[in-house]
Formats: C-alpha cells, sequence, structure tokens
DNA sequence: TCCAAAATAGACCGATTGGTCTAATTCCTC
DNA sequence: GAGGAATTAGACCAATCGGTCTATTTTGGA
C-alpha cells in the first residue's frame, strides 16, 4: 500500500526509535531512509524531533493494541490468549532485528524531559494492562484477579523482552509461558 | 571518601547515563557535573565515550551485585530475601530520581553498535541470575527450581523497573512481590 | 483552466557533538 | 631537590545536531 509522506515519516522514525533510542537517531538518518527532504518533516511535524517522536509511539501504541486484540480474540482461556500474545511478539521481535527495544519507551524515556513524554508512556502502558485485564475476565478470570493477570503479564513481557534484547534470542519471550504457567 | 578522578567520572557517567541513555548525554555534561577537563578523561579513558560507557556499566554491575548479595545474606527463605531485594531497588529508585532506567540496558543497548556492548548486557544479566539461584537454592529451594525462580524475579523486576518509571512510583517494585509471591 | 493551499526541496544557521593535540602542572621516586 | 611519569588543562577540529527559511513544485476544488 501507498503510504502518505506523513506515515512513512512516522513510520521510519518509530523503526529506528526502537533501535537505538530517541537521541540514538538523527533526523538526517529518517530523511535519509525515507527519502524525504527536511521541508517535509517540518511541513507534517511542524515541533521536530519531538512531534516526530509522539507519533511514532502513538503508532507503536496502536500496533501493540492490535496485537493484543488479535491474540486474544480466538483464544478458548486466558491461558492461551496470552501464549498467543507471547508468540507473537516473539515473531515481532525477530522480524524488527535482534536489537530492538521495547517501542513506547525507548522512544518516550529519553525524549526531552518534557512532561507530555512521561505521561503518554504511562498512559499506554496502562491502556495495555486494562485492555489485557478486560480479556482476561471475558475468558474467564474472576474479576478481582484480572487486573493481577494482566499486570503479571505486562511486566512478565516487558522483562523478558529485555532479556532477550541482551541475548539476542526471541525464544525468551516465548519462554515467559513457562514462568507465567508453570505446568 | 575520596574518588579518583576515574572513579568520579565512572560515577557521573553511569548516573547520566541511566537518566538519559548513553546517546543522551555529552562528554560536555559529564565533564561539567565533575569539574574536570577533556584531557583527564582521555587520559583515564582512551578511547573516549565508549570506554567511559563500558567502566560505568561495569560499575552499576558490581553495585547490584552487591544489593543482591546484601538483600539475601540475613534472609530466612528465599522469600524474604527476595522480598528485600525488591524493597532495596525501590529506594535505589526513588533515590536516583524517578526517571532513571536500568543501569545496563540504558547505557550498553544503545550504545555503540559495537559487538562488545550487547555481550557485556548479556554477560550482567546472566550473573545477576546466577547469583540469585545460588542464594535459591542456599535457602532451600529445589535445586531444579532455584534458576526458574531467579529468572522470574529478574524478568519481574526488569519489567516492573520500567513500569516504575513510566509511573513514577517506586511503589510499584515494592508490589512486584505480590506478583511473585501470591498469598 | 486557474489559483490558492499543500507539500516538497534543500541551502543555510548556530550550537553541540566526540575526539585530538600540545602545554602546563602535579606527583612520586631516587 | 632533580627528573621523569602521570595527570590536568583547555584550545581547537571536522562532523553532525535540530531547526529555520525561502523557493519551487504538486495538488485539488471552483
Amino acid at each position: 500500500m501507498e503510504l502518505s509522506s506523513r506515515e512513512k515519516l512516522a513510520w521510519a522514525a518509530a523503526k529506528l526509535f526502537q533501535e537505538r533510542g530517541y537521541h540514538g537517531v538523527g533526523l538526517s538518518e529518517v530523511l535519509k531512509v525515507t527519502g524525504l527532504p527536511k521541508g517535509s518533516l517540518y511541513h507534517h511535524f511542524p515541533n521536530g524531533k519531538s512531534d516526530l517522536a509522539l507519533e511514532a509511539a502513538a503508532l507503536a501504541h496502536r500496533e501493540m493494541t492490535r496485537i493484543i486484540e488479535e491474540a486474544f480474540q480466538d483464544a478458548k482461556t486466558y491461558q492461551d490468549g496470552a501464549t498467543t500474545f507471547l508468540f507473537k511478539l516473539a515473531k515481532l521481535f525477530e522480524i524488527m532485528g535482534k536489537y530492538t527495544g521495547c517501542p513506547v519507551s525507548e522512544i518516550l524515556f529519553a525524549g526531552p524531559d518534557e512532561d507530555v513524554f512521561r505521561q503518554k508512556s504511562a498512559e499506554y502502558f496502562d491502556a495495555w494492562i486494562s485492555l489485557i485485564a478486560t480479556q482476561a475476565e471475558r475468558l474467564g478470570q474472576p474479576a478481582d484477579l484480572a487486573r493481577a493477570e494482566a499486570e503479571r503479564l505486562f511486566v512478565t513481557l516487558q522483562g523478558g523482552w529485555t532479556l532477550a534484547r541482551a541475548r539476542q534470542d526471541g525464544d525468551v519471550i516465548r519462554n515467559l509461558r513457562l514462568l507465567l504457567f508453570p505446568t
């Protein structure tokens, strides 16, 4: 499909930021990858790099939301859904190249110290956890446990991704299911 | 106590890198904080920023090793030790200011793409996990479970720290014990 | 077809980056 | 105290940073 210039920039930025973080990527690199001139970037993102980063993070957030929904959609049990989720993310981890970090935190934690960045990261994380909790409840988890299960999954995934990154091994993410659901 | 110039530089670098990551900190800032001139930096760290980062990461690694040992030293059970460990880190998180990331990953993941950086991160992480596993075994965990418990603690902590950072709340780390040891 | 708005194009800017190099100074040993 | 090594001091460098600005081209509705 044909992406608009704005979308091209946001996608390229998201990918690059995930690899080397906010400060590790220069605008020149984003422009080189997209083949667009600087004028376009500042036309679509008047506030420059910070605007671009916020849009890239929002993009990553929507993508993660989509993955969560897809993973739990056809699941028979919460455990099934969570496992599918882990496998989808392991695949994503491998596709991205084995050096990338969590989209949101790589972009938002290192960004300019404006408070917006940190607030967004909390907002996105909480949205993911709530979404998982909803799915957990739908799949029969007791209401008072669903939220705790969702937080456990999020926290385990976040930490597991980091370990996977260090070891350069997507299976670390797949094997998280053994930590979450001991047999 | 009086720190050598080399130590001053490494400590300052470790702190700054944890706040804003490898690329987010300029050498000028490290020099300003320490009050040392550029000549000193390149005398003690001939390869400049990357040398400094490796030393800062090594410093953080030794510090984490020390904290793990202290936490489990007087523990009666593995659960006690793990809880003490979480509380110590929550305290550390709060002392550092509520924006800092995992010492090692902030420094090593974003660093220059030389493979040394990534290798070191895997080495340090595995060392922590092994150390925890040893303590778990010493405190009566079955040998075949000790390693799994250690990985669970590491992964949970790593993810929990990220969530704590987003929410700016050290209690997130303290409450990880409820995820690890449901009552 | 025409015209205004949207978008692209890229030269240019000051500031800062990591890094080099030489001189001055401090420190330790004989 | 003399001499040599270790360290400090900071001027200087090319390259890159994020950002601004003006001109040109493309586009879409009247």
